[in-house]
DNA sequence: TAAACTGTATCAAAAGAGGTTACAAAAAAG
DNA sequence: CTTTTTTGTAACCTCTTTTGATACAGTTTA
């Protein structure tokens, strides 16, 4: 429960429904299958639905499938989808005001982070679904 | 959860020191500089002096100052002198044995994880204390 | 010996993530 | 049109982590 473990479940969860193709699959399956609750799931899938990487259906015979192909779905874009937090935060006290060192490092640090997000992004763009899927058969 | 503001606050408790060249630093002034507690500060220099980074001495006359020049102190040793947690976590209970899926996902993201780290570790490498005093003053 | 520090242990407070229950809304089936 | 099944959320609880605070032992200087 420590830090997000969003992204592992939602590389989970897309396998699976990457496994059953254009069948729709039910939270209460996934949620059996990554071992916790359907809610938490479906908050999940509410966030990749946003980001237009899966579609649901509601109502008898609903649940959900991909939006696209394994292929086509990068790790950054399911990174980018969920809610997690930056690398490090700021501080959460202002600093003091008589020191002229905090007053400045707000926007050095932010400038830091841009950069550290964009060569995480980078990284994260050169796999997609389908190479995850691969090598999870491989293993 | 709070957020990880270690990193930033390293940062500024380095600045601080490095400004005030040989001369030691009590934490007392340095917490009221950024604003907090003087324990906090001196939990983290304690991770700071793990390595060697700064150097502290007790008793009376007692304070911090830098174990080396700014110019010599990348960013990426104070992160990796921080207590900072990984990236993304893996599912905090292990997935369902039944499914095949979650068996072989944590060896894939414990993978990534890696790389994403040392990517990160490269970006932060390029940066030292020196410049992030000159980046700061010139604002 | 007194004063001024650091180094830590311990506890309280704050915030986030995940788990749970409950229920409205929607769609299919009878 | 009613029942059943399922998603979408809201609300709440609990657990964990981070930060803040208090207390005090140990060290150094004067």
């Amino acid at each position: 429960m420590a830090a997000n473990s969003q992204f592992a479940i939602a590389i989970h969860v897309l396998t699976i429904l990457a496994k059953s193709g254009d069948e729709r699959v039910k939270s209460d399956y996934i949620a059996g299958s990554v071992n916790t609750n359907p809610v938490v799931i479906r908050r999940l899938l509410s966030n990749l639905q946003d980001a237009n990487l899966v579609v649901s259906q509601v109502g008898a015979t609903g649940g959900t499938s991909l939006a696209k192909q394994p292929k086509d779905i990068h790790l950054s874009e399911v990174y980018k989808a969920l809610p997690c937090g930056e690398i490090f935060a700021l501080h959460s006290k202002e600093p003091s005001r008589d020191c002229p060192i905090g007053r400045n490092m707000a926007a050095f640090l932010c400038g830091l982070q841009k950069e550290i997000d964009k060569s995480m992004e980078e990284k994260l763009n050169q796999y997609t679904l389908r190479d995850v899927i691969e090598k999870i058969d491989e293993a």
